[in-house]
DNA sequence: ACAAAAGTGTTATTTGTACACCCATGC
DNA sequence: GCATGGGTGTACAAATAACACTTTTGT
């Protein structure tokens, strides 16, 4: 069966960044091999087409769960990416979505199918299809913005943690190293932790282990919001 | 002529938010009246469909022109709307693009065809059509975070402006009142504004005229680069 | 001289930044 | 008791917030 309009459509696609953080605080981007021409054997950010009836966000879920058999993660809209020839086939618009989850609690399959899926660390990516080079960057830069202002840092690390392994997430993703002190007096006055127990069986002084508590965090914004209020205007950049 | 495919596509629109502030400083929106079904004579955005050879901001800068004769405006990717029936004729995927334009340089020309054309107060919109009222805040909520550290502010003034002037815009776009010793002292402290003149005629102390100065600008964004690499986090939201 | 709006001085308080130091654990 | 990494004290500099004040113009 097909279908007729009267003027030419875009196909429709979304491509999603999926970021995930390993054990060894290696921040890492799941990538698939292409099967097949256009870009054959390159690799490539794992996406498909919008289904008619299906959110925008909800075929990015799709694409995210059958890559990786992962739900219930954190996903957020990117950009949209819809220039005439970034596709040699046609005319093809994707919305971009990123991802982010922690491969502590989440382990990814193994690739289900004949199609290669592979993790990669996010300064050694191989040279990427499409645009997908562009879209990834997009989506790191985004994501360093972001870490800066959101706690999805949290997104990426297991339930519980500790402060210098929350630290090192930060520093991985910033690229920069931060100041203990003041990492650990910031974080803390937030007030947006609880802590859930100690380290055991380290050759050293044990770590305090916390969770991030969602409710301290949603007041926390709140007060926040209302503080921005009277600021007016910063230019921060 | 049509056109067949094998697998059903959506239609894909972009449709334009645009922003303008007005010469007594009230900042508007420009929608445009509905002729037909579905939505006849309800009010929406500005928005039409994407031609197959054209990229996404140039069907977004065509439809901001077809409207309203500017060119050279401030645009960017709002967000993309894709939920299924969010138009009743169909699946139609929505690219959004918000505009900022000032109406004292840019007088926008009058509605040349038969549909109605007019500016709203932000605070005083009709029913909007489609999903377009969820489009509107999106936006409004993004110019409200993005003016707070980015300066697009300049973009709905005209070139030359006082600093009452500026503060008034803050004031209207954030909806509250800013101390004027601290706004100016913040502004003037970035060192992006470059003094071109003082007020005439006025019975008052005249205001000294200033105009943006986008060189200074990139230093300061580049100078405040580099000090937030070193702050790490703040969760300001 | 007055009204009106622009523009300034100053200070207490809070944050940012840097650096040195102490503490708990396993071996 | 030593190595290792977790955790803390403190002090100077800078940014923020608040309030009252002075200046310049037209009438």
């Amino acid at each position: 069966m097909s279908h007729t309009y009267k003027y030419p459509r875009p196909s429709v696609t979304v491509d999603c960044i999926i970021f995930g953080l390993d054990a060894s605080n290696k921040l890492k981007v799941l990538l698939i091999q292409r099967a097949n021409d256009p870009y054959k054997d390159y690799w490539a950010l794992p996406g498909g087409f919008v289904v008619m009836d299906e959110d925008l966000e909800a075929a990015a879920l799709r694409e995210l769960e059958e890559e990786t058999g992962v739900k219930n993660v954190f996903i957020e809209q990117l950009f949209t990416f819809g220039t005439p020839n970034r596709d040699p086939r046609g005319r093809v618009i994707t919305v971009a979505y990123y991802a982010l989850i922690n491969l502590t609690e989440h382990p990814v399959k193994a690739a289900s199918d004949a199609r290669n899926v592979k993790w990669f660390e996010i300064d050694q990516l191989p040279q990427l299809a499409f645009d997908h080079q562009v879209i990834f960057e997009t989506a790191i830069n985004r994501l360093r913005a972001k870490v800066r202002y959101q706690p999805i840092g949290f997104e990426l690390l297991p339930d519980e943690f500790t402060l210098p392994q929350l630290q090192r997430l930060y520093e991985t993703i910033l690229g920069m190293e931060l100041n203990k002190r003041n990492f650990r007096t910031r974080i803390l006055k937030m007030g947006i932790l609880k802590e859930v127990g100690r380290q055991q069986g380290v050759s050293h002084r044990p770590a305090r282990i916390y969770s991030f508590d969602k409710e301290k965090y949603e007041a926390f914004v709140k007060e926040k919001a209302e503080h921005l209020v009277k600021r007016g205007v910063d230019f921060e950049v």
